[in-house]
DNA sequence: GCGGCGGTGACAGCCCGGTGACAGCCGACC
DNA sequence: GGTCGGCTGTCACCGGGCTGTCACCGCCGC
């Protein structure tokens, strides 16, 4: 786990970071919101450990930067106003977890790796073809950047080729796999949607033909 | 977003389910911690609103289960005690928050709130899509600055598509997210409420409707 | 030349999604 | 406690685009 401690109090920063580090915590330690944004931007934290009263760039400014940027990383807020409306604001404002100050560190600690345990989902992988790229979860074609609009059943079938790169898939393998079991297995539908989808790709041809096997994509 | 509430005194369940409700939540409601895993195993809920001092399986218990099984579901532990070595041994069971009743309901609110955020990828405070906006704190909406009055349902609905920007999002998982168990689903009321939420909404369209997939708002 | 395989264009049926009407339910207000 | 209104789920119906079928053509190998 990578943790950024953010906090303008020398000694208190330099306490954290060790403290933090003593419990096996790999920990970055800025003192002002600049500094932090500009760490933000070179290493992929997982959490952030912000003093709310920052000089200059203030706690809830680099929280909020945070959130815009759609940064990986939790950020638990530090503050010495305890009332309830400062706690709640500083939750709306997108920070994952609040701590006043003064703080017993083993909460602290206890804290960190609550946020940090759980990183964000896995994120399906972009398949990729020439210029060609299909995003399986926004369920988007592009070419060479150029959104290509594509029904189900010709991104089913270009998801299939893509991802088995270099493969001869046979139109028996599509019928199984992309179409259901009430498809006809005579049937000349999948030479039909594979002209389709050849068409809206435009050139150079994406998918080749292997005569009296199948079909390729990629390699 | 969904809630899943475990308290084994009932009028204070009931309070809290409707309270959060008429944050436009979805939430069921249990009163053991039995109950509570057999939902958490049908269900895919965001947070966890979980009392520690249950009877026969305790909160601890549960709380350590859905650490073991990985279910994605944030916890936040209520309970009495208010010590701090309590407090952390929750957090080190697995528990994301910790609040000691008696609490404030706002505050309550406002923590459910972050950890629904956590659950997913980090969403900004606002969410914004064209020349709309979403305020969950506030549960206001505007286009082009001209406030938008939406029911729960609808709000709810947009929120979890602005949160999830470009991405499809199939009637199943608005189902699951959205509504609660007493959802019928063959029902067909998540198009019946898409095609209210676009009409308030008004041109040009915020959400597209992907044939088959679902559907996708912003990117 | 000819046979077979694959590509192409036209066409029609069908399924999916949108829409409007209606009813039950719940909370608000009197 | 009664009534009203808004929210929400169900249903029936409609329209359009997807998709499977078919006929035909072109190409390649034999």
């Amino acid at each position: 786990m990578r943790v950024l401690v953010v906090e303008d109090h020398e000694l208190l920063a330099r306490t954290i970071g060790a403290g933090l580090r003593r419990e096996g915590i790999a920990v970055d330690v800025v003192t002002d919101g600049g500094q932090a944004l500009e760490r933000l931007d070179l290493a992929p934290y997982d959490v952030l450990v912000l003093d709310r009263d920052l000089p200059i760039v203030s706690g809830d400014d680099v929280c909020r930067r945070v959130a815009e940027r759609g940064l990986p990383a939790r950020v638990l807020m530090l503050t010495a106003a305890g009332t309830l409306a400062d706690r709640v604001h500083g939750l709306d404002l997108g920070a994952d977890d609040y701590l006043t100050k003064p703080f017993d560190f083993p909460e602290l600690v206890a804290r960190v790796r609550a946020l940090g345990r759980r990183s964000g989902p896995p994120v399906p992988p972009v398949l990729r073809c020439a210029d060609v790229e299909l995003d399986p979860a926004r369920r988007t074609v592009t070419r060479a950047g150029r959104p290509v609009a594509l029904s189900p059943k010709e991104f089913a079938v270009l998801a299939h080729l893509l991802g088995r790169p270099g493969l001869v898939v046979s139109a028996e393998d599509l019928l199984e796999h992309v179409w259901d079991e009430a498809a006809n297995p005579f049937t000349t539908t999948v030479k039909t949607t594979l002209g389709r989808l050849r068409a809206k790709l435009g050139e150079p041809p994406i998918i080749t033909t292997v005569r009296d096997s199948g079909y390729r994509a990629g390699d």
